[in-house]
DNA sequence: ACCTCATATCTAATATTTTCGATATATTGA
DNA sequence: TCAATATATCGAAAATATTAGATATGAGGT
């Protein structure tokens, strides 16, 4: 079982790997596929597919599946979920 | 030279390690000392020191010394740039 | 100057993560 | 059903991160 940091911690793994934000960055325009992603990027099928997961897993990036292919993107609700989290993680209590 | 991803990583390394969440939480009710952490965590002095040093690097948390000791709170200024930092890497352009 | 205490750095061991190649699974089309 | 393609999983190697103990640095007090 998970502590509560280690499930927070998931969270922001999808950011602290250079390989990571680089697949993130392009996501900003919108879905890719996993094929497409990997062609911009200097990485085996494995790997990508290992990067893939820690980014769903942290619930910011989903995938969706059309026929043979899966299509990436940025969640909003994932997002912003890391984004409310982050500023919780932040918070100094005004004392 | 760190990539702008090596650099933007380095911010979130700080969030994406258990005892450093840990840590992080510890700070916000105020400023602790390195041996108030310590306390409270079950690792030796050169492994606090050291994600001291990952979380100062970050720019989240800062310390200030304090004659013998170093005292170390979150950085709202650090903290505020992490949160920009995590909307613009989310961000998706409206098309 | 010396001693003490708090923190940082160095070195090496261990643990975890990243990576790749091979294989497995899933979907499509013939 | 079989072949082809996209992605996932497995197993092992390589790279990186975490950890602890020893030592160094820095500050305050005597």
């Amino acid at each position: 079982m998970p502590t509560i940091h280690e499930k927070h911690a998931a969270v922001f793994k999808a950011f602290c790997d250079e390989k990571r934000l680089a697949i993130i960055t392009m996501l900003h325009k919108g879905e890719r596929c996993a094929c497409e992603l990997q062609e911009y990027l200097p990485i085996g099928q494995s790997t990508l597919s290992h990067h893939m997961k820690i980014l769903c897993d942290s619930g910011v990036v989903v995938g969706r599946r059309e026929g043979k292919w899966i299509y990436y993107s940025i969640s909003r609700q994932g997002s912003e979920y890391a984004v409310e989290l982050l500023k919780q993680l932040t918070a100094v209590s005004p004392d």
